[in-house]
DNA sequence: GTCTATATCAAGATAGAC
DNA sequence: GTCTATCTTGATATAGAC
């Protein structure tokens, strides 16, 4: 699992295959399928272990933070960046969940749900937003000279409540 | 070019080949070597179709609304909707800019930051949040019964400054 | 403008020996 | 647990005849 993912960082999904695989492993590629049934089957376990190592990140960032939503988002966002392809096929695509290590998706929705004072659409916008820079700056669809930061602050301060002006979040919606 | 958009359209980018394009046409692959110099061409130039649809789209939105910007992103989210793997091949990868149609890329921005209100911080941050709500729905990450609508509105209520309660813009960037 | 034929490459996966 | 050998499939792209 640690030579898959170096690869699949490295070299990208298109470059990811299991002979190319078992070069790195220095073993043919059939030994592969000794501990994994098939390819879509190690690429979930990958997944897994993605949604696995954000979930903790997320439970972290809930209970130490005065703008959780806004941490959280940051997180996300820092996760992108630090692990480019593997984002890439936590997100990019439609899972294959029969495959995923079970629970490991919800598990990071609940510690996002509570930073978003419990308003499932908020929490669903935020991860729109969050996810929308992150793939489009992956993907280098901003200009090269785009202050994404200052994108990044321009839409969390409109979404977070507990960012904004005392007095004005909407509608009963806030922290818990 | 409208027997390959049906084709990609109808059995998604891994099933779209040159041979499987020849067959829809009638005629053997080598033929369509003769208009397109290669696949990636071929993609370029469908991509390009799309943005040019969209850059019209969004021209024809910039003045017939009150609430542009909001107006835009419900365009563009139809968009992805209504053709979902030619929105996939415009959004989530990188682009082989140099097999664009020169300008087909930028075109649709300028109406974009126009319905900021010429903030581009906030026309980035707006179209990240339609971006990821759109691609987020065409790879089914929401759960079955999230009400995405509602999700929507709770987005673009908070990042449309004309959607808000009069006298909440934030720091002189309202429309112009 | 279209064809047949082919070169070239790489992939996922399996059989069966050691 | 690992190997060699192979099956099967499918891709992009080109050469050269008609």
């Amino acid at each position: 699992m640690t030579v898959a993912r170096q690869l699949l960082e490295e070299e990208g999904l298109d470059s990811f295959s299991m002979r190319r695989l078992a070069d790195h492993l220095g073993v043919r590629a059939p030994v592969i399928y000794k501990y994994f049934a098939s390819k879509s089957a190690l690429v979930a376990a990958l997944i897994s272990v993605g949604f696995e190592e954000q979930a903790a990140l997320f439970e972290a960032a809930l209970t130490s933070s005065d703008h959780p939503l806004t941490a959280m988002a940051g997180i996300y966002r820092a996760y992108g960046r630090d692990n480019p392809n593997l984002y890439r096929l936590m997100y990019d695509r439609d899972l294959e969940r029969q495959l995923l290590l079970p629970g490991s998706e919800e598990r990071a929705v609940i510690p996002a749900v509570r930073a978003a004072g419990g308003d499932r659409d908020l929490a669903r916008a935020a991860w729109a937003f969050a996810h929308g820079m992150t793939i489009l700056e992956l993907n280098k669809r901003f200009p090269a000279d785009a202050d994404l930061d200052a994108a990044w602050r321009r839409g969390m301060a409109s979404l977070d409540p507990s960012s904004g002006v005392p007095g004005l979040e909407r509608s009963g919606h806030g922290q818990d």
